[in-house]
DNA sequence: CAAGTTAGTTTATGTCGTAAGGAGTTGCAA
DNA sequence: TTGCAACTCCTTACGACATAAACTAACTTG
């Protein structure tokens, strides 16, 4: 897992990407059934459907009705073909949010939908962000933020790593949820069974619990992890409030490196 | 890749994790030559060194001078032996954090323990955070930033999801270098060489950038993409400074929230 | 129709996790 | 001392995986 990108000839994968491929002229040989187009989203579903690791070209031809070698025609190797689905996935995320209710409400309504967007492609938190894809729709969603953030008045320094940093922070979040959605469904468990489960097994293999963690036994004991919604599953609930209130934190300190800046310094620390 | 925990027996798998095992009684048949504990730092060592892709069962037999199936007397399957590495390795993490000189100090440090520990395990970046793996030390990285937090005077319920949120933060700044770490030997390319590359293709493949992707570009002129220690290889520099300036944010955040909450209310947002 | 190009298949190679069965060791009861 | 049960570790085997190589069949162009 976790391929680097561009192994292979970094030119033809930039083409794919970006679609730069030159028109459809008339060639000999069999007409092609296939495309890359329709590769690539049969991948998503795949990968929407099973995850991550049923992701494999056998699977992928299969569902195209075609063996797993056809689709070496349209594309160079399996970690290619993740790349073009990962930016083509980012395609459906929204572009336009509307600043004039200010920067904070557009930066978190797209921290929200690139949540819910991650939370319904999972597979694309496995996706290494070490070296980046470079596609067309990643620049997209980029800009879509900087947009949005451009309002705080930062300068174009601070404003990068406070890119960088709420966009790790969104998908340290969603990840801790994502693979919690399938989890019930394999392991035929749901959350409170399993964590019913768990903590029974805890207390078996460490009686001695609160003693040696007296911090954790206090927030227990402050009923800190109690759910207030019953309908929603236990371990969600707790990711998307945590979610939440840490996106709410994080901006927060924007406005006040908002406020550090106007007041004259021009970046860093205190 | 991404397995969850306690797919097999939950009971043994605890056993395991927390060493509760009964006493090394006398047993018929040949001394054990290995043990879990000699497994399991084998695994952190070839994980380490060659990353999770070439973690194998194979591969950690070899380094003991045994078979794959050898392993299979100590531990049940590989996803548990990757689960007990996830755990043993956490036993690295420092536990103690001078509280005198206030939370925020000892908050920062703690948080760039983690990334440098990450970073000298990337693997565990790999394991997923979806269904923990309830291990003794993830309990004691857990309680360890707790202690400190609580000099925040912040409630209960407030706490856990600024723990939560802080530890997703410090994941995915983690993970976004730790594979580049890697890659250059992969690829056989230094960042700068791959990056030049890659931004040649790009306006080969994009000539209208500065078009598409305005505030971008206006970022990129304001010379934020450059680094000044150029002794550092680019991406890790970037990647660097995006977690320092985004920690500083978050605990920012984290006073606005404490000062709000001193003024009365409980919780929330504004 | 012949030649050349392309799409897609079949087959094969070398990986992986792990099930099954067997070989060799050891402690203890008879 | 002998036999047996319990134990470690190995060999072999199976079905999955990505993908290389060789092949078949479809199509355009001459």
């Amino acid at each position: 897992m976790t391929v680097f990108a561009g192994q292979g000839d970094a030119r033809r994968s930039m083409a794919l990407l970006w679609r730069t491929a030159d028109p459809p002229q008339v060639r000999p040989g069999p007409r092609p059934a296939l495309s890359v187009d329709l590769i690539v989203t049969a991948g998503i579903s795949v990968a929407d459907a099973e995850g991550m690791a049923a992701l494999s070209m056998r699977a992928v031809g299969e569902r195209l009705g075609r063996t797993a070698m056809a689709l070496y025609t349209y594309v160079p190797s399996k970690s290619e073909l993740v790349d073009l689905m990962y930016d083509h996935a980012l395609a459906e995320l929204p572009t336009d949010y509307d600043l004039a209710a200010g920067w904070r409400a557009a930066v978190t309504a797209w921290a929200e939908d690139v949540w819910e967007f991650y939370l319904r492609h999972p597979w694309m938190l496995q996706v290494s962000p070490a070296r980046p894809v470079l596609g067309p729709n990643e620049y997209v969603m980029l800009e879509t933020v900087l947009r949005a953030l451009r309002g705080t008045g930062l300068p174009a320094g601070v404003l990068r790593r406070v890119v960088g940093a709420l966009t790790h922070f969104v998908r340290g979040a969603a990840q801790t949820i994502a693979e919690t959605r399938r989890a019930p469904a394999e392991t035929g468990m749901s959350d409170e069974e399993w964590w019913y489960a768990r903590s029974a097994l805890l207390q078996e293999v460490a009686p001695d619990f609160a003693d040696r963690f007296p911090v954790m036994t206090w927030m227990d004991g402050e009923g800190a992890y109690r759910s207030e919604d019953e309908t929603v599953p236990y371990l969600e609930q707790e990711a998307r409030e945590t979610f939440a209130a840490g996106l709410a934190v994080f901006l927060d300190g924007i406005e006040t490196a908002m406020s550090r800046n106007g007041a004259g310094r021009t970046s860093g620390r205190p």
